[in-house]
DNA sequence: CCATGAGCTTACCTAAAGGTATGTCCTTAC
DNA sequence: GTAAGGACATACCTTTAGGTAAGCTCATGG
């Protein structure tokens, strides 16, 4: 964080200077992986959907979390946003090109757990 | 179909349930994902690393983080320790075949957002 | 005989994440 | 006139993550 940013990137080989720096990546990567920007991103892949259907498919979230976890993505330009002017408002949540970029690997690595300890547990 | 998550849940079990279960991959996934957990993956990939290589390597990381990191990452068995008994003990990590396998995806998606964002950095 | 170093552990405490509950807006249906 | 539906916002409170600092081990060097 923006506290004990100390650069000391010396000539001792490649060492990732982008894990404590305040670059925009930092919080993009905090958003992506954060408890529930995994799942949301995950969801997303499939299908575009709706708020509710974000809270439905996601178990456990609550209105709250969901809310402020989209709001993030879609900040940072993961996941789109479509307002229809009804009323009551319908709301439509996608991925965008960067999204679906992100959103792959993302799902390669949990297919990988999953895949990995779902057989048996392994040691 | 967009709609269909919320009351198909009985006959199809489309929705990633694990979203909310207590299955190990959740676990996995929580420690893998966490803040410093990211970091210690991708710093073991490019070669194996004492503690304190890995404490100066990802600044900003504290002895207890980096400890209880490194200790649910080789418990999950994505991470090996090796000890060698000699005073001060010397204590080695690397990734395991898990945790490379792991890794990947994750640098992959760390390297994608980056790449985004930053036209100059990463590298 | 005390300091030092590597790799922790433990106690203590603060900041923040996240849950719960409620309010809001506007319109149609009852 | 009141409930309901959809997508939030907001206040309040609890849980947890994580930082700081100290202690421990034990052989070696001063």
């Amino acid at each position: 964080m923006a506290g004990g940013v100390q650069h000391r990137q010396a000539e001792a080989g490649q060492r990732y200077d982008v894990f404590h720096t305040d670059c925009p990546a930092r919080d993009v990567v905090d958003h992506v992986t954060s408890r529930w920007g995994i799942w949301v991103l995950i969801s997303l892949r499939s299908n575009d959907l709706r708020f509710y259907e974000l809270r439905e498919s996601i178990q456990g979230i609550s209105e709250k979390m969901l809310a402020q976890t989209l709001r993030a993505l879609v900040h940072d330009g993961l996941v789109w946003r479509e307002v229809e002017p009804t009323t009551p408002p319908q709301v439509t949540y996608g991925l965008t090109e960067f999204g679906r970029d992100v959103g792959e690997p993302l799902t390669e690595l949990f297919d990988r757990i999953t895949r990995r300890l779902s057989p048996r547990s392994a040691g």
